[in-house]
DNA sequence: TGCCAGGCGGGGT
DNA sequence: ACCCCGCATGGC
């Protein structure tokens, strides 16, 4: 049901970028998009790209924070002025920041985040990103919004009591690893609740203790739940591309990448994603190479239009 | 067709 | 501490 409608000023922050990038069909439709503000109950917010919102629970009982907690999700209130300063000049990302300034990382629970992580694992974006839409289509969790059902990602026991369903959705050896943070969430190893308050060091140390989930998939999740930005989650893509345009060798690229990007570095790994519209890497370095540096229109998918181009990849 | 890709862990040195 | 390999899939 309904329990809450408002308009929130989204002040500098381009609701429409910020909703409409690495998002799927069924979660925005140009318009429209929603965010999840409680996995469990669930409770969920539609947010139109003027800022006008509803909240919607399955439970009257209703936890108070819910506006709070829709505005850092989207980013709004979050300074990142520091980030933009950096980006203008940036050989990689000043076409970026000027041209897609109000774009802020959408947040997803630590769960959800740890699940992009590992479909990200030895595949190009085009799989993993097909792997995520399977999951979702094939557990089929669904919420009402209005009368309208709209599909939720499977919480941590759809996984443990359906298992088999990550084969169908061709995430081959890494099923095990997303069926472990299932385990380690459910179990209390993990506690997603208490992660905020740490620092990223921390927290990759605690993540990393489940088997499948390396530096880079617990990075790439620090970032995404919790808007800590320090620790850049740097994979052969960013490596081969930070020591094509800073010059450095391989060993020295993470160095070199926190040293321009300091606190900033983990945002600025995922803006080049978007930039450079997650090329393969060959590409991708020609596209440096011609100064080709922000997104194209294109109909394969790519960060900014998989919302459009996952409609057709219906099972 | 036979590579190989936005990781990772394990076993060898 | 390193190096190196296998690993499920799908896309080219």
């Amino acid at each position: 049901m309904k329990i809450h409608d408002g308009k929130i000023k989204p002040d500098s922050v381009d609701l429409y970028y910020t909703l409409s990038t690495y998002n799927f069909h069924y979660w925005f439709d140009g318009e429209k998009g929603i965010v999840i503000l409680d996995e469990n109950a669930p409770i969920i917010a539609m947010v139109s790209i003027d800022g006008h919102y509803e909240i919607y629970s399955a439970s009257i009982d209703t936890s108070i924070g819910l506006i709070e907690k829709m505005k850092w999700t989207l980013g709004i209130g979050e300074d990142v002025s520091g980030f933009y300063r950096l980006a203008r000049s940036d050989p990689l990302l000043s076409l970026f920041a000027s041209r897609y300034r109000g774009w802020r990382l959408r947040s997803t629970s630590l769960w959800w985040s740890l699940v992009i992580g590992v479909c990200q694992q030895n595949a190009s974006f085009r799989q993993g990103w097909g792997m995520l839409y399977d999951i979702v289509r094939l557990y089929n969790r669904r919420v009402l919004i209005g009368d309208k059902p709209v599909l939720l990602p499977p919480k941590p026991t759809d996984i443990l009591e359906k298992p088999e369903l990550l084969l169908k959705a061709r995430t081959g050896y890494r099923w095990k690893t997303i069926v472990n943070i299932a385990e380690a969430i459910n179990n209390g190893v993990i506690n997603p609740d208490e992660y905020q308050g740490l620092n990223p060091e921390r927290i990759e140390e605690e993540l990393t203790r489940i088997k499948g989930v390396g530096k880079y998939t617990a990075r790439l999740a620090i970032l995404l739940a919790y808007r800590k930005y320090s620790l850049p989650p740097i994979d052969r893509w960013l490596k081969r591309i930070i020591m094509e345009v800073y010059h450095v060798d391989s060993e020295h690229a993470e160095k070199e990448w926190v040293k321009r990007w300091k606190e900033w570095s983990g945002l600025a790994a995922l803006a080049v994603t978007i930039t450079l519209d997650a090329e393969p890497i060959s590409k991708a370095l020609e596209r440096i190479k011609k100064k080709q540096l922000l997104p194209i229109k294109t109909n394969k998918p790519t960060p900014i239009n998989l919302w459009k181009t996952s409609r057709q990849w219906t099972t």
